[in-house]
RNA sequence: GGGGGCGUGGCGGAACUGGUAAACGCUAGCGACUUAAAAUCGCUCGUCUCAAUGGCUUACGGGUUCGAGUCCCGUCGCCCCCA
């Protein structure tokens, strides 16, 4: 045994490993060709400079798995880099008159120190930055790429325009209407715009999401319902005595012999029409619009009609007519912007029916109801049946129904059955200066031109100003000007660039080969290290970014570039950290460290000794104030303790709740392990000794260290990191009990090797340090997972519950696996259970071997 | 309004496919060591009472079952997503 020091001297240990590792190149991905692949991924970050919980939260987890995967003799690819482009870079241009790349890269820089201060074990000769030409020339490729495979379009669409800086704006920048920055109202206009085309993988991206079995299901479901796929109908209604037709959209066209009416939006062509002649009807029109046409002030509002005295004609049933209204509840912007009501069925339909007196005709007959009887007053049907009062639909399902009614309308000529999505087409136009270029040229005579490969990367001008307000790109004196590439006139850049959720899209990919400089990626290696195996971030990205790398992926696919169409195979969406709020008196938000609690429990401003109070605990934000900085707790306490913490408690799925006590408790239970090390409580055998003759309690002992084993390898598996460390404190709690018997000292070094072996994912510095302590020369992190003696998992007693009438009154230890009569038998002359018999027969009794008698009285 | 989820001690949370509810930790209290403090160690900690080998207890009310935190129905409350 090596001489050790008592103290735990964090900052110097963590270095110290930080080093080694570095130096041997623990953590480079490919050195192990024969091993199998596995590929972990946490989302990179924007560069703001400095990393928060959040980050500390998300890489540590990441990190568990990667340590634990390598531990188990996988080939581990562990990438880090940086979501680079973006607005904030801007912002400080703007504010600080500070040059966005040079505002990134300072803040990369810092950033980058804080990381690899939390021990996490990328391979950092991968390290990518997506401002970085070296990067986004692979972006422009692509781009051109996807435009000859037919994936991109250019069309008008409406933005958010600020009038006072002269800019588009994001969705999130707009604020109750108005510009975050400017307070100005915001504009609707209407500019030209890159299209990619998303929705041509509609289909395969629903689809797709069945076969993502290791993505929480709620995210699946978030993706399917904004892919958001309707089957339905369009079919044409003789409008009668007008001699034209009526188009209407429909989701159930099963339930057409149940119509009572047919309605089109107050925005529909008819309306508008008949309202130039009524105006009464005029007057409906303009009151809905003042009403607002957004869906969610639709669905809560009155729902009102106006009757326009036509008559529409049956499509299935010439003699029946229905009469036709302007409602406030028709959507221009869905289907055709006219629907019929079938009031039975749909609770807006039987809303309207009864306001207007409407017949209301089921037509659909849940199961087990009596046709002679089934009624619908105030609650519409719209579950399963069968389908009655239906002519040739009688007697079919819903779903036969609605195939036969699609079939028919489209025999009759009187429409088609049609798939809807709600999915949009992605616009990655930005009028922005820090992002990626978009490599085209507009020319008078040839239009748009593609940038000639051999011109690539269009390169962002350094030299621009933040003075004027705008796209510096656009008010750049030469930058735009060029010859156009076809014909050779004068023309100018494209100086829109790309949304950044571009870069985010596959940034997986390039990690397999960052320094490939032909193609975005070595497709080999690509399709060697794809999909990734594990991805970890924060659910806000559910649909955005998780959708659009799945549709990057196929695109890249099919034009080539590699072989695989999911891009993550499995997802971890990890909870937010949160805080207490806290406010002095004045409402003002205070910082946790400005906050002094007393004795009594009361909160005080640590300076002006005025009171202060607490809110309600939230996710860490600047705005609250309510942040604790992983910098100073790193400093203070070492990585190993805030890694040790984020994994504590809180399943990785949920919030966790950031608290000065948990951070302590988490300390201590780092220097109680280091001296458990440091100082056993019995001599330690030596090093490869052979097993001696264990004492029944050494033996016990031993037991659970493998049991841990095991238990710890499946709780990381499926990233139960809260009950893998309260295991770990289990088992040196047991080992902290046993006393100096013999073969104790054998127990207590596999126990600790155990130790640090399990806790090696999760506090790699420590374990690192315990590992040495142990005469140990190769490094942890270069060591398999520890090894599970199998005969020790099974028990050969175990302790059997008794239950009379259900309730628990006694409990016994048996043999593993003795039969049920002696388990019966044993159960029966217990005194607590011949007590709660009291006397009478027992009517039955149950045994499950190994578990449970229970006596019925 | 639609879709999804959740509800277990003072707190975070355990409880594998229904089989001993509350593992592990945090907080709190008491004690030991110390001149003292910190650190450390030990004990108590769901709740009620007649203090036991007791009654009750997994939001609430029902149901299925020999047995329900777990499955089914209803009610209430909270969270998330799309609006």
């Amino acid at each position: 045994m090596v001489s050790v020091d008592e103290r735990y001297n964090v900052r110097e240990t963590e270095t110290k490993w930080q080093k080694i590792w570095d130096e041997r190149g623990s953590f480079v991905a490919g050195h192990t060709p024969g091993r199998p692949k596995y590929y972990v991924l946490e989302m990179f970050p924007y560069p703001s400079g400095r990393i928060h919980m959040g980050h500390v939260r998300n890489y540590t987890l990441g990190d568990v798995v990667a340590r634990h995967k390598r531990a188990k003799g996988f080939d581990v690819l562990h990438p880090m880099g940086w979501d680079a482009f973006g607005l904030p870079a801007e912002n400080a241009a703007i504010e600080r008159g500070v040059h966005p790349a040079a505002w990134t890269r300072e803040n990369i820089a810092a950033m980058r120190v804080e990381l690899k201060s939390m021990g996490l074990s990328y391979d950092w000769a991968r390290e990518i930055a997506t401002c970085e030409p070296e990067y986004y020339v692979h972006e422009q490729r692509m781009f051109l790429a996807f435009l000859k495979a037919g994936l991109v379009y250019r069309k008008d669409s409406w933005v958010n325009w600020d009038p006072v800086e002269n800019t588009v704006l994001a969705n999130e920048q707009v604020i109750d209407g108005r510009g975050w920055r400017s307070g100005a109202l915001v504009e609707k206009r209407r500019l030209t715009q890159w299209f990619l085309k998303i929705t041509a993988f509609a289909e395969d991206l629903l689809k797709g999401l069945e076969g993502l079995d290791r993505w929480p299901d709620r995210v699946r479901v978030m993706q399917e319902n904004w892919i958001g796929r309707s089957e339905g109908a369009k079919l044409v209604w003789d409008l009668i005595g007008r001699g034209e037709t009526l188009e209407i959209y429909t989701t159930r066209p099963d339930t057409l012999f149940g119509a009572a009416f047919v309605a089109v939006s107050p925005n529909h062509p008819l309306a508008s029409e008949l309202a130039q002649t009524n105006p009464a009807l005029a007057e409906f029109i303009a009151e809905c619009n003042r009403m607002g046409t957004s869906e969610a002030a639709l669905e809560t509002a009155e729902k009102k009609g106006f009757d326009t005295g036509l008559k529409a004609r049956h499509p299935f049933a010439p003699d029946v007519s229905v009469p036709v209204y302007v409602a406030n509840f028709v959507l221009m912007e869905y289907g055709t912007g006219a629907i019929f009501g079938c009031p039975a069925h749909d609770q807006r339909d039987l809303d309207f029916a009864r306001k207007y007196g409407l017949t209301v005709r089921p037509v659909v007959l849940p199961p087990d109801a009596d046709p002679a009887t089934f009624t619908v007053e105030d609650v519409a049907y719209d579950g399963e049946g069968t389908l009655y009062n239906s002519d040739f639909l009688n007697g079919l399902e819903v779903a036969a129904a609605k195939t036969a009614a699609g079939e028919r309308i489209e025999a009759l000529g009187r429409g088609q059955r049609t798939v809807q999505w709600r999915l949009r087409d992605w616009g990655v136009s930005r009028q922005r200066y820090w992002g990626c270029p978009i490599p085209v040229i507009h020319c008078p005579s040839c239009g748009v031109v593609p940038v000639p490969e051999a011109d690539l990367p269009v390169r962002l001008p350094d030299d621009v100003t933040f003075d004027t307000p705008g796209n510096p790109l656009a008010h750049h004196p030469t930058w735009s000007h060029v010859a156009c590439p076809s014909c050779g006139a004068a023309a100018r850049r494209e100086t829109d660039t790309f949304d950044t959720f571009f870069e985010s899209s596959w940034y997986f990919a390039r990690y397999c080969s960052p320094d490939c400089t032909d193609a975005p990626f070595d497709r080999a290696k690509a399709d060697r290290w794809l999909p990734v195996d594990q991805y970890i971030g924060g659910i806000e990205h559910a649909v955005l970014h998780l959708l659009y790398s799945r549709f990057f992926t196929r695109a890249m696919k099919e034009c080539g570039f590699l072989g695989v169409e999911e891009p993550f195979a499995g997802l971890l969406t990890q909870g937010m950290v949160c805080h207490e709020t806290y406010k002095s008196e004045d409402g003002g938000w205070l910082y946790p460290e400005e906050v002094v609690r007393g004795a009594d429990g009361t909160l005080t401003h640590a300076e002006t000794h005025r009171p202060a109070h607490a809110g309600r605990s939230e996710k860490m934000s600047k705005s609250k104030r309510n942040v604790v900085d992983p910098a100073r707790i790193i400093t203070t306490y070492g990585a190993d303790t805030a890694r040790l913490f984020m994994l504590s408690d809180s399943p990785p799925e949920r919030d966790l709740e950031w608290t000065e006590a948990g951070i302590d408790g988490a300390w201590r239970y780092v220097n109680r392990l280091w001296r458990m090390v440091a100082r056993p409580q019995v001599s330690l055998a030596e090093p490869g000794a052979p097993l001696p003759a264990l004492s029944p309690e050494a033996a016990k002992a031993r037991r659970v260290v493998h049991k841990t084993i095991a238990a710890v390898d499946e709780d990381l598996d499926r990233f139960h990191f809260n009950k893998a460390v309260a295991r770990v404190r289990e088992m040196t709690n047991a080992l902290g009990e046993m006393g100096d018997t013999d073969g104790a000292g054998w127990v207590l070094r596999e126990g600790l090797e155990a130790a640090a072996r399990l806790i090696g994912p999760m506090m790699p510095h420590l374990a690192e340090e315990m590992w040495a302590a142990l005469d140990h020369a190769t490094p942890l992190a270069e060591s398999p997972w520890p090894e599970v003696d199998p005969t020790l998992l099974v028990e050969d007693q175990v302790t059997i519950a008794v239950q009379v009438n259900g309730k628990l009154r006694a409990t016994f230890d048996l043999p593993k696996g003795a039969d049920r009569a002696l388990a019966e038998q044993t159960a029966l002359a217990l005194p607590g259970v011949i007590a709660a018999m009291s006397g009478k027969p027992a009517k039955k009794v149950v045994v499950v071997p190994d578990r449970i008698v229970n006596v019925v009285i």
